[in-house]
DNA sequence: TCGATAGTTGCAATCGATTACACAAATCAA
DNA sequence: TTGATTTGTGTAATCGATTGCAACTATCGA
């Protein structure tokens, strides 16, 4: 039975006060080494282990950050989430993990749970661009609690953000398209009431402009993330009367539909029709035909969310830092868009 | 400045004792209904939220897991994880996640801090199978928190686990290729020293005597989860006299990498050469050359194994339960192997 | 020899919530 | 009216670690 042993035992056993075993414990230099020596050995005798709850309670610091993600297994947020362990775990940090699943009142239950948990700060990458838990997200701020968003993020007064830039992304995807001689180029869009997408959209607009190629509304579809949803968009587009050369998807996953739909109509990619898309999902590279997309260094992301987090907790409230971190998107040129 | 109200917040505000306020806000019956609402009302209005860190001292249970994996961004850690997760939130519980790059010193240092952490239970996938830490598995068992481990195990009296049949998948994979006339089927391993990997290749073993084909050492090769270690391997086994015309992956990545070193070799799959993978990774599904490989429906893994832990703390120490789930994997053939 | 100083250690309160026990008020029966 | 219950609250201890404020013991100088 080795229940676990507190600072109360380890006095016990030598007959002083727990008051100097903490002290001891803590190297405080007003303990003679002796006792210091002494209580060192019968804690690790004792097999004695920090009870990080109590000091939790008695510091207000539990050393816990939330993260909160609409899932975790999507390479995306997975690596998101790897980047913030690696780079929390050192400073001796623990990464709480709650998935939204997309739903705003999941969110806004997590971020509550979260803070009775009282952990040390919030992650987070919204599921939508309500303003609805600004209320929410400010009364953490005034806690003094920092809260950083990564990929999508809302604008809220002293909060700290991290992300990419996705209007540069959706520039230089369509762009490339261009210069691979596309002059139909379509656009896949995720939900526009995301930042993100409605980002890489104005990217993907702004460079049809820049390069003289009118913007058509009909080439430009809604469809959510998924390969179904891709073919069903290609259908949609390769049925209309000018069907377009090339397409810019906001999505991996909606780009691989497309091209499969592109295909079962013989329509020869990367010869006759182009595709990009966005993300860099593992499979993009792995396919035969791998597909062009934008890289959004999710790895990077997370270290850099972390870090930001790392300097408002070691500031802790003398300034109130807002810093708003917008990473380079890397272009990745593939096959489904190689041709001279 | 709404600095967190605590229940002696409200307590003075209705000039009533704290503990008559926390039965209040338990529900305690022995609580006038007046008294009650009261308490209700001021809690709302001074934005009361519980203290978990203080409860967790209290009563000594934390409602936190820690779930522990090599890493988490893999396809399958990712969806254990979010499996236990789906399944541990609805009871209250969070999810810490710590990663062990495989390290066995930062399992180790990970299990104390989690331990440390005041967690409730551990749910874990070991990085190998050395012996080293029974005897801390042991300490936390005899603590009476659950320890669950999932897909790669170790034996511990008292410890259950989550896992899949992997010599069944093994034999199964290597069963499906022989029916498609194969008949020198080659193994990628991965480390045998992981219980996981030496059970697909006892089923692979098997599945070949059972069917009256002679166990080839060398068509066997130790080989990394990763697209050149499969490369490299396929070459290997292309230059031996007698090179073989399958390949049983246990790995997806491994195969991936086989596949294309022998269409590089201009080897035609499946017609010439079968190739089938382990793991059902979702790239596999997504080449035009789907490849065939057993599912692990990492998801049910991770949803059993939360099931499994939440029966321990039920139970709490009355019984000790050692139970040992083995869910069936499930065969997926696809291009790589489809041949009449 | 006495007071001052430095060096060590203990006492007790604190963080917030819970709960065994005690106690007061109200109700009821006889 | 009195004793026995029931009902509702308060007191104080507890979970484990930390820390401001004493307090105690040497040691030293005068």
């Amino acid at each position: 039975m080795d229940e676990k042993a507190t600072i109360y035992d380890i006095a016990k056993a030598l007959n002083i006060s727990a008051a100097t075993v903490s002290r001891a414990l803590n190297n405080n230099p007003k303990i003679s080494h002796a006792t210091r020596e002494l209580v060192f050995d019968t804690a690790a005798k004792l097999n004695y282990k920090q009870n990080k709850v109590a000091q939790a309670l008695r510091s207000g610091k539990s050393n816990n950050v939330g993260v909160l993600v609409p899932r975790i297994d999507s390479n995306f947020f997975a690596s998101v989430i790897r980047g913030i362990e690696e780079e929390l775990y050192p400073e001796g940090y623990q990464v709480i993990i709650c998935q939204t699943h997309e739903d705003h009142d999941r969110e806004l239950e997590n971020i509550n749970t979260l803070l009775n948990a009282q952990v040390d700060g919030i992650l987070l990458s919204i599921s939508n661009t309500t303003k609805e838990y600004e209320a929410l997200i400010k009364r953490v701020v005034d806690k003094n609690k920092p809260i950083i968003f990564f990929d999508r993020k809302m604008n809220v007064d002293g909060v700290s953000s991290v992300t990419i830039d996705d209007y540069q992304g959706g520039y230089l995807a369509t762009e490339h398209l261009i210069q691979k001689g596309c002059q139909l180029i379509a656009h896949l869009s995720g939900d526009q009431s995301l930042e993100i997408y409605e980002n890489r959209f104005k990217g993907y607009k702004q460079a049809l402009l820049d390069h003289g190629i009118p913007f058509d509304e009909n080439y430009v579809l809604r469809t959510r993330s998924n390969v179904d949803a891709g073919m069903e968009a290609a259908q949609k587009l390769l049925a209309l009367k000018t069907p377009p050369d090339a397409i810019f998807s906001s999505s991996d996953f909606a780009a691989l539909g497309a091209i499969q739909e592109i295909k079962n109509q013989q329509i020869s990619i990367p010869n006759a029709f182009c595709v990009i898309g966005f993300g860099n999902e593992p499979f993009t590279k792995f396919m035969e035909l791998s597909i062009s997309t934008v890289d959004q260094s999710p790895l990077e992301m997370g270290k850099v969310a972390a870090r930001v987090f790392l300097e408002q907790m070691n500031n802790n409230g003398k300034v109130k830092i807002e810093k708003k971190v917008v990473l380079k998107p890397q272009l990745h040129t593939r096959k489904s868009s190689d041709r001279n």
